[in-house]
DNA sequence: GCACTAAATGAACATTGTTCAAAATGGATA
DNA sequence: TATCCATTTTGAACAATGTTCATTTAGTGC
């Protein structure tokens, strides 16, 4: 039932998402749908919370050897779960839900976790830095890259092709470290691509 | 009748967007608004294009005095443009038509005109570099920006802010542009904020 | 087998985008 | 003015879709 709602938005996208369609490839009543998700924002926040869920393991299991490395591998992995799975995010990102009901505790925190995954690397690239700042800092890289890759990958705005986009990226990081060394006047090795 | 749907939308988001409404609120009938727009998209459309059209005007209107100055500006206006009117900005980037009909190549038009206003600055920046490469990361660093600042006002992820923002925003320039005289060996002065 | 609770059902309802035949409007002509 | 035609406007009816809830079904304990 679940992976039936995650495969129409993965496949068709948010909108295409349908109760009934969801009744019927599950083999029972609309009814039960609502039964189990309360209404349509709860099985679509079932469905987002997978994916953060997802998203996050992957993330979680980038190497953390070298700060720098890790700090590509984060964006790199973040770039290829978008690639594979656009739909699944957008409705993440995009979906808002009725009457201004609070967005879930439990899913804000998967998001502030995933943030918080550049912390570390981080932190041992400018050791001298505000831990505060830092955070602030994660934040920002994260949306920076999700802006990237978003309107990257947006095909109503021709899409970056994937190698090139992945490229882009490499470099983005690789200039924002580059900039952030400079800046914080910590001298740093860059690295090659 | 037009500006009654952007009212909605700026005020309520497009989910509250409803031809009913728009057409009580204009004094006519429903199928005035089919006569007028074709179609819901078509209206909602309408209204993206002015949106578009107003930040293209803003952004336009930036000086171009110096272009590290200029590029400041850029962010800054958009990010004030953003801060006033985030639900029209949503709507141009999250709505998505009916059906995947194509996207209207008028709006793309403009929204690239907006990225190659980073064009020029950073060609002054970066004189040697190749002007297709300038493209890409004008289109890059736009949507970095864009990332920054969308998740950044994103209330349902505890909204950064819009002062802390602001200045969020101008470091991430002068971070990634020092980064880009780094790596692109071209030394410039930076700039104090 | 009975009584009671819990779960599943889907017909009916409410909202909302869309259509289109009919009515209203406007202008040209006799 | 009256008549005809073209254009515009109208809103009732339709279709798609989220939601509800009385009814039915299934399950459980005795």
């Amino acid at each position: 039932m679940l992976e039936t709602a995650r495969a129409i938005i993965s496949a068709k996208g948010l909108r295409s998402l349908k109760v009934r369609d969801v009744a019927e490839a599950a083999e029972c009543s609309i009814g039960s749908v609502y039964n189990e998700f309360g209404d349509f924002d709860g099985l679509i926040l079932t469905v987002n919370r997978q994916t953060v869920q997802a998203l996050s393991a992957r993330l979680a299991a980038v190497p953390a050897d070298d700060p720098v490395r890790q700090l590509h591998g984060l964006a790199e992995t973040y770039l290829t779960y978008f690639t594979e799975h656009a739909n699944l995010l957008r409705s993440l990102y995009e979906h808002r839900m009725e009457e201004d009901r609070p967005f879930p505790e439990d899913i804000l925190l998967m998001v502030m976790r995933a943030f918080a995954l550049m912390h570390d690397p981080l932190v041992r690239l400018m050791p001298k830095a505000d831990p505060a700042d830092i955070a602030l800092q994660a934040r920002m890289m994260f949306s920076a890259a999700h802006g990237i890759i978003s309107l990257g990958l947006e095909e109503r705005m021709v899409a970056v092709p994937p190698e090139k986009l992945r490229q882009q990226l490499a470099r983005f990081v690789d200039t924002y470290l580059a900039g952030l060394c400079v800046t914080s006047g910590q001298g740093k090795k860059p690295r090659g691509s």
